[in-house]
DNA sequence: CTGTTAGCGCCTTCAC
DNA sequence: GTGAAGGCGCTAACAG
């Protein structure tokens, strides 16, 4: 394995300077053009690329940023993560992608490692940290960009959707439709989005005067698994149930096949409604109706936010909310 | 923003050099331990954090490895991307993400990026580039493992799925089922994993004395919609076709709704086998007959073989290939 | 227009 | 056990 070509052989080879060398290839001006075009000439002769970790440490910018999602595998983070990576890479920056799984141990330490990595900026999707911890966590980092959670600090900027928002569209959207039994399969308890979604149900129930039993509320892992247990537990102890408001498409999914497990029909014996809209919902059947939410733009902007900071062109803009939108399907029409 | 605490201050704050805060920072012996522990103190202390830039500059070793996938928003390559940051993970490596969109002028750009980068090694999915073009990408790199592509080249990994078995196996399950007009939806025309596939089904076609129609395969983009206008032009033309051959689960989805669409039940005028089996395959109606291909085992082990070059220790072991499992559901019984 | 001088923060190789 | 010098490959800030 040959030794690298470096900045010094072409400048040995051309007869000129590093400097001149590296004005070249960073394009700058102020370089005649005969110059300008031996240079290019030997760079090319002798296939030199220009080493982006030395630049790096010369110029204490690595080109790089970090997403930090809890699942790539769910459909949700994979789409924003698309979005992300496509204005990076239109602005030249690379992405280190890193799961959580959930775990806040494993999210400390994959901040760490973006942090040790010197990446220009972190987005960092629904994080389970408290406040302190996070807050200490992306303390170092240049530019953080929080995924439906908050931070009114220096320097941290937020994509929000508009969970309350959706808990009260689609109990509202069953409350017209005639059901008053409305239970609720409610995430991850230490979920924020969920934790939203949940006040945007209640303050429906109330207004409707209803108040939901206990039992028709309960939380469950994010996963078609954990919903199709939540739901079975709950449609099985509280038969007065007839429609459910779900925390994701991968719970209400796990909802549908509970229902054809016990043998009720959706939507004749209970509606369900899902969030997010991920591609499966109008897929299965009964199609879902859901709240839509723009995963890709949601990636997309997170990451123009970041840049916008990092070029330090400030807009003024920290933070951007998404409302989503209900999308009315076949399991509660 | 502050200055970044550096090596040269742990030692001065600790009256110690360079040489022994690296010592112990880097866990190397012949460090008296009262030293190494007043070291770790002031480490703590002034919350020092190594700059894993500077430690590249030095060792030309980043900790980095560079995923390219065709699309991560499409399940396939998210769920491979998770198995493979997992392995990465744990090994302490972190991953680039890239996507292609299919796009060979992107695929160079993001190789050439990767390799500016000085990533330690890169797995390449689903490679569109030709021999030559694909030998030059990754010529620079340390070491590749190609997924589902194979180059005969020092240096350079394979982790390969057995197409050919699976175009075989379901083929000859929708044959023994008692269909003869079976057509293929055949995916990307340059999809070299599709090419394999299709030669499975002619082969096993062949065995039986059936010569395929012209008009039953049919060329589409990998996508639900693609595979909804491919059936649709299929089935419309050469209503004697019975059975589908799908490139992957997304196409089968969008055959499956080109049959509803036209009236046509699955199973029982046409029977549908997909491929790969993503989540998606068992939910939704009619739940598809596909060949399971282990996504995530491929993504952690083709980083587990991209690491073990990388580290030296040759197991001899360059090459993998995975058998794709038919899994049989209601769309072909 | 081009070159020189200093680092960026760390590790390798040798001395002591 | 510990330290001093030199270098990894590049760029910023000044000269000329």
């Amino acid at each position: 394995m040959g030794r690298r070509v470096t900045m010094a052989d072409v400048a040995r080879e051309a007869n000129v300077s590093l400097m001149t060398v590296s004005r070249v290839v960073n394009r700058k001006e102020g370089i005649s053009e005969p110059t300008a075009q031996r240079v290019r000439e030997v760079i090319e002769r002798l296939g030199y690329r220009p080493s982006g970790i030395a630049r790096s440490l010369a110029t204490r910018r690595t080109g790089t940023l970090g997403l930090v999602v809890p699942d790539n595998a769910n459909s949700f983070f994979s789409v924003l993560a698309r979005g992300a990576e496509h204005v990076a890479y239109q602005e030249g920056y690379s992405i280190f992608l890193c799961n959580t799984e959930e775990e806040t141990d494993r999210e400390l330490a994959v901040l760490q490692s973006l942090e040790d990595k010197e990446v220009d900026g972190i987005i960092l999707c629904s994080s389970r940290l408290g406040k302190d911890e996070l807050r200490g966590a992306v303390a170092h980092l240049p530019f953080t960009v929080l995924v439906n959670r908050r931070l009114d600090d220096e320097g941290i900027g937020s994509v929000m959707i508009d969970d309350e928002h959706s808990g009260q569209t689609a109990t509202q959207h069953l409350l017209k439709a005639g059901h008053r039994a409305i239970g609720l399969l409610a995430g991850p308890l230490n979920s924020y989005s969920g934790q939203r979604r949940a006040r945007g149900y209640h303050t429906v129930m109330q207004a409707a005067n209803l108040e939901p039993d206990l039992g028709w509320i309960v939380n469950c892992p994010p996963k078609v698994e954990g919903g199709m247990q939540a739901a079975h537990k709950l449609l099985a102890t509280h038969p007065e149930v007839t429609a459910l408001v779900c925390y994701n498409d991968l719970v209400a999914v796990g909802a549908l096949k509970a229902c054809a497990q016990m043998g009720l029909s959706v939507p004749g014996d209970v509606a369900v409604v899902g969030h997010d809209d991920i591609e499966l919902a109008e897929l299965v059947t009964p199609a879902l109706t859901t709240c839509r939410v723009a995963r890709y733009e949601i990636g997309s902007q997170a990451v123009q936010l970041l840049l916008e900071h990092i070029s330090g062109c400030q807009t003024g803009c920290e933070e951007m909310v998404f409302r989503p939108e209900l999308i009315v399907r076949a399991s509660a029409p």
